[in-house]
DNA sequence: TTTGAATCTGACAACGTTATCTGGATCGCA
DNA sequence: TGCGATCCAGATAACGTTGTCAGATTCAAA
């Protein structure tokens, strides 16, 4: 493994100033065109490559965005980060992904994240988008960031999000227009901003038929698969069991599908179930599942070429950027 | 926002030359204990952090690792990142990650990567892990990096995978254990390296059995849910309709049993489905899907670790790993 | 020619760190 | 007290690039 070859040994093929050199390579005028055939010609000969750390050391810029998400498994999780590194990629910007305890000390662990990583800018994801800790630090150590789907203080930073509240709004109003009156929900993780605002969405439907849900048919979850069963297992065995159940996101949705089938009950036949997200695995299980579609992957191309622009020195357009949710009805939902 | 300080602002607060602050943040000795108390002190009072890009420039390290894939929706992907991200985490280097168009210039484009970044390592996923451009590029530009899951060449540069074959061959074996003996079998993607060699275990567990498959129960699939799809929709409308069907993968056999399905068969009654790779949506699935684990997670954790051993400058104790499978019996199999 | 402006090119400093070398202090020992 | 040996700390030079400024060349007009 030879070493790189540097812009010296560029000008010294092409006979002139190593800065001309760079002038040629960063376009920059009054160099003669002869003058930038030799240079661009030695470059070519030598597979010359500028050296990222000695540009980053000026400018400071490093090209690089980090997308900071907790929990592993959440197949949200993928999504977001494909919008993030599509959007990069035309950029010619690289994307760091970095997985964050939001359990222990967040602020601590970003600090670390930028000792050694130079970020032009950071994604947020859920539940860290609405961590104060984070926020703190990120402001503390200058650091520029778009938030994804926050609900608590949106002034606070530039961010992207739907409206949760109206999208669940829809989705119940949509399963009360199927005559299903009975209707459980599965709640959203406690610390997740987005949990009080579909629960928020749910009840405003349903109190604008006139029905206020049964606390029984109320079930805390908390994202998961196995949360979703075991609160499908509680709604689909109570004496007035539901006809419908919305549950708050894809996951639990599946989960509480499973429970159904455990309990010998048909879907829809016997019980209509909706989530929310619209993940891959909604159109792939059987079923496949009525949801609300999130256009997460959009969110996060969003979330990237806002710190894209910035990292220019372009001004935003707008802090905050709503975009459109969209219920997609599909096998899991029926007309009771 | 305030420039971030530098080791020569904690040198004049701490009333020493800046060298000696580099030597107490290095842990370097012959410091005296009251200076270097002194210096860590004005360190952490003025919150310093070093310039990654100025280390990077001497010692040429970046702590930076890429990882590249092709195939975006491709499960296989998340669990192989989430592998290599949290080793990587555990000794503090970080991941990046690159997507790569292998129908395309992939040698260009690997160029592109590493010319606005400098990675310490590249870990290469199927079907990169077994493109020649890819592996030409990464050796002109000298970066080392660690195959995932080759086919071809296991001895051209470090890598890690499961014995394919092998797997292939104990699964179908249990389909035989449970009384099959007509198995249908859907193939991988003709580009990626595992197909040939999952097809030539099956193949070889049947001849063993004394079972030649006809040439009508052998289907190409591309390892899409579609694809599977179409494939279960062949197989289950032939005339000697198969009992059990073997697909390469996961997401096929999440096809095959939703054209089951579409069929009106019964899962596992009128027909058992296997799958391999064991990805979530084996187990979230209904019924869950009996399939072989793959240890993807660790597949890539070793190599990450193999990566970071290397950039230590430490040699490989071996430069193939092989990792164990495993069986992975659920409910969409059953004896006949 | 001479002048002035425009165009081209190069010398040098700067970025923030680590590496090398050198000088001064301290210490042990004769 | 003298004198290496050892320890400590600073000066200075890298690393590979871009920014600043000034010098050199060209060319047109006077």
């Amino acid at each position: 493994m030879t070493r790189q070859p540097t812009i010296k040994d560029v000008a010294t093929k092409a006979e002139v100033s190593f800065k001309t050199v760079s002038r040629v390579l960063n376009g920059e005028p009054h160099v003669r065109e002869e003058v930038r055939d030799r240079v661009l010609a030695a470059a070519a000969a030598l597979n010359y490559r500028p050296n990222i750390a000695a540009r980053g050391l000026i400018g400071g810029q490093s090209r690089l965005i980090g997308f900071l998400y907790d929990n592993p498994n959440y197949s949200y999780v993928t999504e977001a980060e494909i919008g993030a590194l599509l959007r990069c990629k035309q950029s010619g910007y690289h994307l760091a992904i970095e997985p964050v305890d939001s359990q222990g000390d967040v602020g601590g662990q970003i600090e670390q994240i930028l000792a050694s990583l130079r970020l032009d800018g950071v994604i947020l994801t859920p539940p860290i988008s609405d961590d104060p800790a984070a926020l703190a630090a990120l402001d503390r150590l200058g650091v520029r960031h778009v938030r994804i789907a926050p609900h608590a203080d949106r002034d606070l930073s530039p961010c992207v999000f739907i409206d949760d509240d109206e999208a669940a709004f829809a989705m119940t109003r949509s399963l009360l227009d199927l005559g299903h009156r009975t209707i459980g929900f599965v709640l959203g993780h406690p610390d997740h901003g987005a949990s009080p605002q579909r629960l928020a969405g749910f009840r405003r439907a349903m109190r604008e038929q006139g029905l206020s849900p049964d606390a029984n048919h109320l079930i805390q979850g908390y994202f998961t698969f196995e949360s979703g069963m075991e609160a499908g297992l509680r709604l689909l065995t109570l004496p007035h069991r539901p006809t419908a159940i919305f549950a708050a996101n894809d996951k639990m949705a599946l989960g509480v599908m499973a429970a159904a089938r455990d309990l010998g009950l048909t879907i829809p036949g016997d019980v209509s179930i909706a989530g929310f997200d619209d993940t891959h695995a909604a159109q792939m299980g059987w079923p496949s599942l009525t949801t609300v579609h999130q256009p997460v992957e959009d969110m996060c191309a969003a979330a990237a070429g806002m710190l894209i622009s910035l990292a220019a020195g372009e001004p935003l357009r707008e802090a905050a950027r709503k975009l459109d949710f969209q219920i997609m009805p599909r096998a899991s939902t029926a007309r009771i």
